[in-house]
DNA sequence: TCTTTATGGGACTTTTTTAGTCCTATTTAG
DNA sequence: CTAAATAGGACTAAAAAAGTCCCATAAAGA
């Protein structure tokens, strides 16, 4: 439980590669790929979302890849998480309207406060913070 | 991410129903499934388990059930989930000694960060916590 | 003592989610 | 032009979670 996903690990991993690269270099999904063992199409997908969102600037082309656009302190893991992953919550029922056990739930209010509490906590840390 | 499994929804929810009841009184796995919209057999495996981990007293035969045994103030969150769905952590790799990306893994430390303090955080959070 | 209703638990199947692959465009430096 | 890169849809495979089936044991009550 409370798993993040390989997107996230492999997000993190070439974030961190990319920035230790410097702003004037340009890191290629494949190079990444090969430095770390990770499946090269499947970070190129996670690049691209990355890319998407303004966190990472493509270059096409041959000696193409990605260099770093948004500043990693301005990213919140709540966030971060998100947008790789999909709504972070402990259960489905919270953004699913059509839980079909609304009236007889009685925990919905416990969950929701340690839901709550994590959020807070991921809220409060940037990428740029675990990469410290 | 960081969805609980529904083994813990469905422990919340059978535990939360036996204190309703008191001391006195036995709540069978099928009046709980019932009640809850909760398939019969798996509610009653995941008693079962936490019978063998002592929160609560089976009761068997007919008119039989559980009870509440120890106090849910004197259990954390992270010994609950762990309790129910093994290991908590982000990641599989801190608890996999065959990860086979060791030497170029660049994100252990900002994961293990992120864990301690999710860890943290549940462990000072009791069961009972989360019912109040 | 037999029947019924409960827990205990192994083995299995189905469903859902995650991970990974395949293929085809498009862009652009050389 | 060609080669090497990003962009992205569609698909397949693998793993995890959810749920089912089946049988054993316990014990209350007729």
């Amino acid at each position: 439980m409370l798993k993040l996903t390989r997107k996230v690990e492999y997000a993190l991993i070439a974030l961190r590669h990319i920035q230790s690269k410097g702003d004037e270099n340009i890191s290629s999904a494949k190079e990444i790929a090969d430095a770390y063992g990770i499946p090269a199409q499947l970070l190129a997908k996670v690049l691209q979302q990355l890319a998407r969102e303004k966190i990472i600037d493509p270059v096409q082309g041959p000696a193409g890849g990605y260099r770093m656009k948004k500043d990693l302190e301005s990213i919140n893991l709540t966030d971060f998480f998100e947008l790789l992953e999909g709504p972070v919550g402990l259960m489905d029922c919270f953004f699913d309207s059509n839980c079909n056990q609304h009236a007889q739930c009685n925990i919905k209010s416990p969950i929701l406060k340690i839901n709550d509490s994590i959020r807070t906590l991921l809220d409060k840390m940037s990428v740029a913070d675990v990469m410290k």
